[in-house]
RNA sequence: GGAGAGGUUCCCGAGCGGCCAAAGGGAACAGACUGUAAAUCUGUCGUCAGACGACUUCGGAGGUUCGAAUCCCCCCCUCUCCA
């Protein structure tokens, strides 16, 4: 069959292309016109933290670039305003031009760890939306009716549940679906919850008179905490900015019944390697081997495969060794001593001088290894002291002789 | 516009005059253990103060009371039903 490397690339990993034997016609044409796919994919800028559930859809767009294709990313400073409804944030603060252009700046240079930025365009929201008037949003909402939306599972349910449904979210579709009209896009991606956000695209290229879009969804990611999607209020997120170190451990607190999955859709492995391990982790072997390889995998991902190894090494000198790691924060200090609680605040290694002194009680800080357990003790400073604090927190002193 | 329900600590959610810094669960953090920042168990979880005690917190502003998250008044917000 014709384009069956295509096909089995954009496959992979993907839970849904809805409708397929549309997207073979879109090849077919794309190769006897020589005229790239257009793939859409569209990033609200409320913020700039990129988190890997993110590039989960990213990483496919980066594979049709690679099939010759376009990405365009739309920055939603639009929808951006109203907040994905399927997304749940709470707090919108409204966005000026500078934010949207600092966050969207910043999301960008995360994406293009992925991108192909010679085959990308970055579109605004505001490139069609700002000139539209009044008529125009009617005419636009118009084209739906309330019970379509309200067939949708995120507001029927919220509806339902007596929840809160502003009218200004029932737009979020609209305006989303809209974008593929301006952009022409031939492929939307998308994790599967954006389902109904991408086929409003598709109506809207229909009402439009145009070739409609073809929507390839990725499965949702799930967080650290293995139960929720990963997300940025859920704090269960590991973010393209972590450091590797960050990484590697984040990914090795996955609970084990997630490796696989992490495999699968955060890292490039090939299918067939996935496969092994599959096996091999159904023999009973310890999960950690594996866990530790995936860490490698996804922190390779972002920054070289010498990070990985790295990280790797940090991490297995850090808990499995109880080491010391290498990039020890340092303070330098003049005075001779040092009341403990105010060193350990002053530092942010507590939020508190309550924090700081719970911590003392549950044994949880030591200097040079030694367990520290009076609660109101000076510390008497010499030079490089290391004071650690819980699992992950260090600090050693410099004394400064001047 | 009318009638009713509600807004509690990071989240969910109990409390409805003192025994409430506020049950319970989740998250988070710590300790033990371990094969991992997995799992499990235990503990901690407003701030300040030598665990006594003090101060700030229960949508917002007032009031009643020796004393309020709990009662009253006004305001803001959410939901349901009626029009």
């Amino acid at each position: 069959m014709k384009f069956e490397h295509e096909l089995k690339v954009i496959r992979k990993g993907v839970e849904e292309i809805i409708p397929e034997e549309e997207l073979i016609k879109k090849l077919e044409k794309s190769e006897k016109t020589g005229k790239p796919l257009r793939i859409k994919y569209g990033i609200d800028p409320t913020g700039y933290d990129v988190h890997i559930g993110h590039l989960v859809p990213i990483r496919k767009m980066r594979e049709f670039q690679d099939l010759g294709h376009t990405g365009v990313i739309i920055i939603g400073d639009f929808t951006a305003q109203i907040g994905d409804p399927t997304g749940r944030d709470e707090s919108r603060p409204p966005l000026n031009a500078e934010m949207v252009k600092s966050n969207s700046e910043k999301y960008m240079e995360q994406l293009f760890t992925v991108l192909d930025a010679s085959k990308t365009e970055v579109r605004l929201q505001s490139e069609w939306f700002g000139k539209m008037g009044m008529m125009d949003v009617l005419k636009l909402m118009g084209k739906f009716t309330l019970a379509q939306f309200m067939a949708h599972d995120t507001f029927r349910n919220r509806y339902e549940q007596g929840l809160p449904l502003g009218m200004h979210e029932i737009m979020y579709p609209i305006l989303q679906g809209y974008d593929s009209v301006a952009i022409e896009s031939d492929v939307e991606l998308g994790a599967t919850e954006q389902k109904f956000n991408i086929l409003c695209g598709r109506d809207m290229q229909r009402i439009y008179g145009m070739e409609q879009q073809i929507a390839v969804l990725s499965p949702i990611l799930l967080g650290t905490d293995g139960i929720q999607k990963m997300g940025k209020s859920m704090n269960n997120y590991i973010a393209v900015f972590d450091t590797p170190n960050d990484k590697f451990g984040k990914v090795m607190s996955i609970p084990d019944a997630l490796i696989l999955n992490y495999f699968n859709y955060a890292t490039k492995l090939d299918p067939d390697e996935i496969e092994k391990i599959k096996k091999e982790l159904a023999t009973g072997i310890n999960p950690m081997i594996y866990k530790k390889m995936l860490a490698r995998e996804i922190v390779k991902l972002y920054h070289g495969e010498e990070a990985g190894m790295e990280a790797q090494s940090a991490f297995e000198k850090v808990f499995s060794n109880k080491e010391l790691p290498d990039d020890i924060p340092e303070i330098t200090m003049t005075d001779d001593k040092i009341k403990m609680i105010r060193l350990l605040v002053d530092n942010q290694l507590c939020a508190s001088n309550s924090e700081a002194k719970r911590m003392i009680m549950q044994n949880a800080v030591t200097v040079d290894g030694e367990k520290w357990s009076d609660v109101e003790g000076d510390l008497q400073i010499t030079d490089g002291l290391v004071i650690k604090v819980g699992k992950r927190k260090y600090l050693q002193i410099k004394k400064d002789q001047g």
